[in-house]
DNA sequence: ACCTGAACACCGTTCAAGT
DNA sequence: ACCTGAACACCGTTCAAGT
């Protein structure tokens, strides 16, 4: 008897679910660029035109597979403070997609939200207004967060190649020394400067916190200064200010 | 006599950076997706092959593409007041990414930084340094920034698909209203209420100057509440508190 | 009516054969 | 020595032919 497939067995028939899973593991295993309708097929033990019949493109999977990350976020909290509950929900989508490397930049590139993502957004937008946020001030908030609401932040240009050759590395590191001086400066005075690469060696998920932390604050401060009325603030910032009043233009 | 091929007279030949400004005008004329080796060839007159003489890979293209685009932004200012110089430097990033809407995604997808890139980086951290930030805020502030330096945030899931028919766009709605009932509150209190997308009728223009505004008060203040050692600070953020300090864990 | 092999119109990249 | 057509190993998706 031929072993079966390595995926579900050819017994059990296949579903939306189960295909979009599969696409999950293929792509936790053998990245995303593994992850096209004829390997996947093939991972399932049928042929590739079978996926077809459960999801009508290539897209539809990949929502599918973004949805089924989605859902291993964590309800709301009991403990309903407002800036712990965004604090203690955006933390736990980013360990949901902490486990999914890929799904970052596979979030940014779909076109169009799904009945999951919409109720994890309308989850954090009623965090604001129960809090008695303004509309608009919540509408800001939202689009402040961006793509961090999902637990992530997209790091650009993270790592200059680096050669391996010791010889090659150290005369890099001098050719960088002088080009770029500043970078340099930070990089070395961070908390493990036994590294010489530009911008390892620092903690993601500080950064993370570190970041959210001072979004919200922000908010909690444009939120109280809305409600004490003082718009005579003194910050310089005219769109803060113009928010706080509601006034746009 | 035959006409010329679209792209560059056939008489001048290519170098590396003609190659890429093809790529460009392609990209921003047929969608990055138009940009394959084989259609950027046909563009300028060649065949597929010529084009690895100047890029090693189709990456390489899209690093120099990307490299292209970051020329355009404006150099530093010569009013150098920290918060208004990064105000002004982003800003400008932004108008140059608006320009080619395809940069954003082929941004996030690079590995390496170049060094346009790295040089772009270096004047922004050395604004902080030269403002006397510590070199750990330093650090924070430009993680906090993230691919927002570059002008652009990854708008995630901007527009739920819309259907056409106007009764089925009702019938939308009102299955909208009841699911996401948060969502509909906060775009429906949008400035431009005449409009019934979800997310539409917001302007991006505002909303980026307005996060970015947030983020640099919130620097200045950790800045200043560091340099007047005040570390008994009103602020409950562990991260924030522990990084002003500069003690990380 | 259902299923699917083969085909279509593409990719990025390699390489050997031709000049 | 140089250049490049053809080939390789893939794509997503369509569709007609077979059962």
């Amino acid at each position: 008897m031929s072993t079966p497939p390595k995926g579900a067995s050819p017994r059990t028939p296949l579903n939306r679910e189960r295909v979009a899973r599969a696409g999950v593991r293929l792509a936790d295993e053998s990245g995303i660029d593994a992850v096209s309708m004829r390997n996947l097929a093939q991972d399932l033990g049928v042929v590739p035109m079978a996926l077809y019949k459960h999801v009508s493109n290539k897209d539809e999977l990949l929502d599918e597979m973004i949805n089924a990350i989605l859902l291993e976020i964590e309800p709301l909290p009991a403990d309903f403070e407002w800036k712990s509950a965004l604090r203690h929900r955006i933390l736990s989508a980013r360990q949901a997609l902490l486990r999914h490397p890929w799904a970052p930049h596979v979030i940014e590139s779909r076109q169009s939200a799904s009945p999951v993502v919409l109720d994890y957004m309308d989850s954090l937008v009623g965090i604001f207004i129960k809090a008695g946020f303004s509309l608009d001030l919540t509408h800001h908030a939202m689009h402040a967060l961006g793509s961090r609401m999902w637990g992530f932040i997209q790091e650009v240009f993270p790592t200059p190649a680096s050669p391996n050759d010791p010889a090659e590395q150290a005369a890099m590191f001098a050719h960088f020394a002088a080009r770029y001086p500043n970078i340099i400066e930070m990089a070395t005075a961070a908390d493990h400067p036994d590294e010489t690469r530009t911008t390892q060696g620092c903690d993601d998920q500080f950064e993370f916190e570190f970041a959210l932390d001072l979004l919200l604050d922000g908010f909690e401060r444009l939120h109280q200064s809305a409600w004490s009325s003082k718009t005579h603030s003194r910050t310089s910032s005219t769109k803060l200010e113009s928010a706080v009043r509601g006034k746009r233009n």
